[in-house]
DNA sequence: AATGAATGAGTATTCATTCAT
DNA sequence: TATGAATGAATACTCATTCAT
């Protein structure tokens, strides 16, 4: 709409004014990051995946560190409300159970794709603390959605199994069956019985 | 002895025939991973650690590919003993949850450095299918150890638990408490009781 | 104008906007192949022979293989223009075989360091059939410009002999007669009549 | 015979007194030069190919340029005596048409891989001068064999003629026709008849 | 006498970033 | 304001040659 082709000569929209050109590049870099990992992230790869001109993106942003910084919290942002409306409708515990269970297995909007890109992402916070402000505010919105079910250790509990079994069936070679990762988070779920604990 | 260093001089020993500097290789190079991750590993860095000439790492490997698949293979050797190692003493489910406790919060001798190589590993599985006969390995002995203890189910969500466990911890900004880890894992490795989820 | 070179220091005029830079390093290949040879050319001697930093080489060719493509392309047009050029005056057959001497004695254009890159084609696209259109087109424009004067076959092999004499030429020890090319040439030119050959 | 293996472990004959390794050197040093080319040319391939350890290379020679010069001295050689044994059973300039004609479509043992190393002489020698005394006195040798039939001057003629015309079809696209290559051959091989050339 | 580990100079190539236009 | 040509530092890797064993 507003980057419609020049009606003067019609061919290659120059795309002048180019409004929101600084978020596509953000995308882009997402998909870079999910496709190439953040090692194989360049200047190139992103401008072309955003379809715009190199310097484009030192216009617009202040390096590639600032570029993976904004794409690495548009993704967390992407996936905190994923998470928060996948347990929308939820009522019972048991709906927690199923809900979570459809996360670690990609039954939920998340895929490979993006849990990729959340390991980029926390790979490179381990050495930049700078995006722990990102990793520690998308860590507590998925805690703040599991305490509206559970007590805040069993939420914790919860949220770093989800990871972890996700890192599981990702890099397991035979497939790991959707019932055992069922009762393993049925498990974390259920309340708090220490004196249960046998010797 | 016949290729001591020149007494005279001192400097720069030439060191000619040094055996085992293959393995010494490997080794630097997963310091170096330590520090500066897998995308910031390269041959002069290596080189350096390992206080070799340039040329020996492409003598001794076939490439950066090769030297970083037998660096990681290494390192999740020695994971995997001290992993073992760490439940030899283990005899009640309550020295279990203590040892796992201890495993997260890096009372093991398995520190914040190993699990930074540890998740380097994984997320370089992610995209190299080549790695995944090492973590795969290496999974198959966490769970095998746990198993003398716990059912086969448990098992695996202990071990995915614990990774991540420790993301969590190595990622928060504030401390987490070595009380509340306890507690979350005690849950995780209580025997299977299912019945006891309420509604 | 706004680009001339620092009146004050005089050195390094940093040659920002340089158009047909791409053309220049062109030549500067083919001069480099002339001198070193297809084995001895590289981006260091490129780069220095055209006076532009290391990284333009690879800014504005995909790689060493483009550059010695389009190196090639440019000299075998120049030489068949020369060619073409040299027997444009042509009336008779006398001057055809006046022509072709020229060419294997050097008194046209095209002098050793021409007939070198020639070779130096001629061998690349021996091991490289990528650049048998080059060769290809180039020997067809050569044998079009004969067939103005002599038959198909005769045109052919006057082009054969023409580029077999100059390797015999050029790598003589003794020097090779200009009288004894000619007459080589003549015969090669004569018309056909094949029934003259004797038992 | 004289290289047994060893009868006391009876695996791996470790090929102690090993005569005539150095032939053996040179001519692995032909077929990787007929392979890769002078430029790929290196001492690891020669010694892979000659099935010796790296280091007998320049124990036996006194660099990679010693170990080429033997290898073309050697395939000369090799050619010119081909070439003689070629035209021995010939008797009429007809069979030395035919000779010559078999030489150009690879009728004769030389194949395209052994022209492909003649270039790659004629390439060298064209920088080396040290190389000229090579392919001189195999140039002399060629000549020699057909002045048993034709005066110098057409001797001069073929020989270029052959080398042409055999570099046509090699990089021709399609290929030349025997029957034209013949006539070609049978107009230079001709005696001299100077007085026919036309206006 | 023979070898293979060792090395350093050299190679092509990549790429974040700058900056004249 | 926006761009794409330009650049130099850095990268992985090759290889002829040396030399302790």
């Amino acid at each position: 709409m507003s980057q419609a082709p020049d009606p003067e000569t019609g061919d290659r929209p120059v795309r002048r004014h180019d409004p929101d050109r600084a978020a596509r590049i953000v995308e882009a870099t997402v998909d870079v990051i999910a496709e190439h990992g953040v090692a194989g992230t360049t200047h190139r790869l992103i401008a072309a995946a955003a379809d715009v001109p190199l310097g484009s993106l030192t216009y617009h942003f202040t390096g590639l560190d600032d570029l993976r910084a904004q794409a690495f919290a548009l993704h967390a942002e992407r996936m905190a409300v994923k998470y928060e409306a996948h347990f929308a409708d939820a009522a019972s515990l048991d709906d927690v159970v199923e809900a979570v269970t459809d996360l670690v297995h990609a039954d939920a909007d998340a895929d490979d794709r993006d849990w990729a890109v959340a390991y980029e992402l926390f790979l490179a916070a381990l050495r930049d603390p700078a995006l722990r402000t990102v990793t520690e505010s998308w860590m507590r919105r998925s805690r703040g959605v599991l305490e509206r079910f559970v007590d805040p250790t069993t939420s914790r509990g919860v949220d770093a199994l989800v990871e972890g079994l996700v890192m599981h069936k990702v890099l397991s070679i035979r497939p790991v069956s959707r019932a055992e990762t069922r009762e393993i988070i049925a498990r974390a779920v259920r309340p708090t019985t220490p004196q249960e604990l046998p010797r």
